[in-house]
DNA sequence: CGTATAGACTTACATTTGTAATCTATGAGC
DNA sequence: GCTCATAGATTACAAATGTAAGTCTATACG
């Protein structure tokens, strides 16, 4: 298959990722300085030995550049936001879309304006078929 | 507060949860049951050093009852989807409600019938004050 | 009554995760 | 050229997680 498989991300790591997402390639020093900027509470030991982690895991790269190193994903925010989706979904709700959905919508945070936009794609979406593909059984 | 903390649930022990939500109290054996019925990977020691787990966590009760013992939840599945969701959403979606819901929505899972629910829900919902109240900063 | 057995209690152990500190090599500045 | 700051590499270590295996004990059955 082409299935790709995406490496498990931590809590964390997650924190990591999305600091390199959010612009690449970097250097290391880049990427804790964005993580610091957003939570002054990373250590940045913490962050190289995360990003050192992520190599590992095949999530990140990592080519020298210069007298130094930067990273970039082998992954995309898309494909991990897939694997999480799914993994939380069959976890916390046995697989099921809808309660889910419903769940969420009803957590009442959302304002007027993201209603009608939520209403206006559910419009436009097509329909499953009935006897939905599942995953692994 | 009257928040009560709910503690955190891996993803193990959330099939766990599950079986035990389901109907409760029950012994030991009646959960193992239903958890290898769902799975037949399970192993009984597995689950019941799940169990053991659990109960230390204090998201399960344990009583005394005839010669065994009966197993309770202390946390609602409500409020652990609840911190369970939240939890997800800040880590995948950076906190960000709606992107999420685009998301599910265009993973493409859900039927006309679905869809029209979805709809109509939103339509009853009332809108979220402007200036959101968001968690912790 | 002695014994096998089912539960409950105790112990085990590798892996992953969170959180760093220490060591090392190399280039930048004096 | 020598020295110090830095980036990268190596090592540390406790808690949480996944996955069980032993042990002990009271009870039901023969």
């Amino acid at each position: 298959m082409s299935a790709k498989n995406i490496p498990r991300i931590s809590e964390t790591e997650w924190e990591v990722m999305r600091a390199v997402w959010a612009k690449h390639p970097a250097p290391a020093s880049e990427i804790i300085e964005r993580l610091s900027r957003a939570d002054p509470s990373w250590h940045p030991k913490t962050a190289k030995t995360l990003l050192t982690r992520l190599v590992q895991k095949k999530a990140l790269d990592y080519e020298p550049r210069g007298r130094s190193y930067v990273y970039e994903p082998l992954v995309t925010e898309r494909e991990c936001i897939a694997a999480a989706s799914v993994s939380f979904l069959d976890r916390v709700f046995g697989g099921s879309l809808k309660p889910m959905l419903v769940h969420f919508v009803e957590s009442q945070q959302l304002t007027r304006t993201d209603l009608d936009e939520l209403r206006t794609l559910l419009e436009s979406q097509p329909a499953a078929p009935k006897d939905k593909p599942r995953r692994k059984p």
